[in-house]
DNA sequence: TCCAATCTACGAAAGAGTTCGTACGTTGTG
DNA sequence: CACAACGTACGAACTCTTTCGTAGATTGGA
């Protein structure tokens, strides 16, 4: 597994994965632009989380050019899922049912995520029967 | 809102209140000997942890024996639900559907646990149509 | 050309969380 | 009684995360 893979974003360092998943490679400053509407932050605050990144496998970084273009190297789908994993071990110690009975309890749900979810059950149930 | 409700455990603060939610008001020792089977732990550690969550208003103590006897004065079940909404919102910015689906996928979820949820869903859509 | 704007590189500091060591008092047992 | 075991209080250190200030180089336009 490489660094990338094993690599665990803190909150900060996914607001920024989050622009780069959206944005594509962007410089500091455009990562800037997109945070700052949601909450003031300077430009080295990004600019120092950036570089902290980079070491860690979370963002390539491309020095080509004056302004460093940043992209993000964990893929969106496989870090939520490991977030997701995480926490579920670390705050039900795994109990995944329970996780999802709070989680559905919890918040409004619209039919539309009801049925969508609904339907993912019902193919994982088919899954499950075959193995 | 009271401080008790408005607190919120960290990560080893919510182990010791697993223990606390397990086993009932307990002294510092018997937490620590519970935790001590899954992770080495300093007596003190725990004793701190303790004296640090009591103004939080994460415990009460009770000071008339030798030995200080805590219990837990946050609810279990709040306190999950409190840290699954926390989780999803910090994480996936409220998108509890993209949650649902992660969390779904991440994991080998059992049959009984399928249907245990097919059924909270059924119960969501009913009242969903009434509201 | 010269100045303001913009960039990177550092260092540093603040805050939260966690973990213990040490001091010192109390208990109870040989 | 003496001493080992046990309890609390307290301070301190360490790690991790987050946030900036400042210095110094580069650039682009008046």
């Amino acid at each position: 597994m490489s660094a990338a893979n094993r690599a665990k974003p803190t909150s900060s360092e996914l607001e920024i994965l989050k622009v780069l998943w959206e944005r594509g490679p962007s410089t500091a400053r455009e990562v800037l632009e997109r945070l700052k509407s949601r909450k003031p932050v300077g430009y080295t605050t990004i600019l120092k989380m950036l570089q902290l990144m980079e070491p860690k496998g979370i963002v390539a970084v491309d020095r080509s050019a004056r302004s460093h273009v940043y992209s993000a190297r964990l893929k969106r789908d496989s870090t939520m899922r490991k977030l997701v994993r995480e926490f579920v071990d670390r705050t039900f110690d795994g109990a995944l049912d329970e996780a999802l009975v709070h989680l559905v309890d919890g918040k409004k749900i619209d039919a539309a995520t009801l049925s969508k979810l609904e339907a993912r059950i019902q193919e994982l149930k088919k899954k499950e029967q075959k193995s």
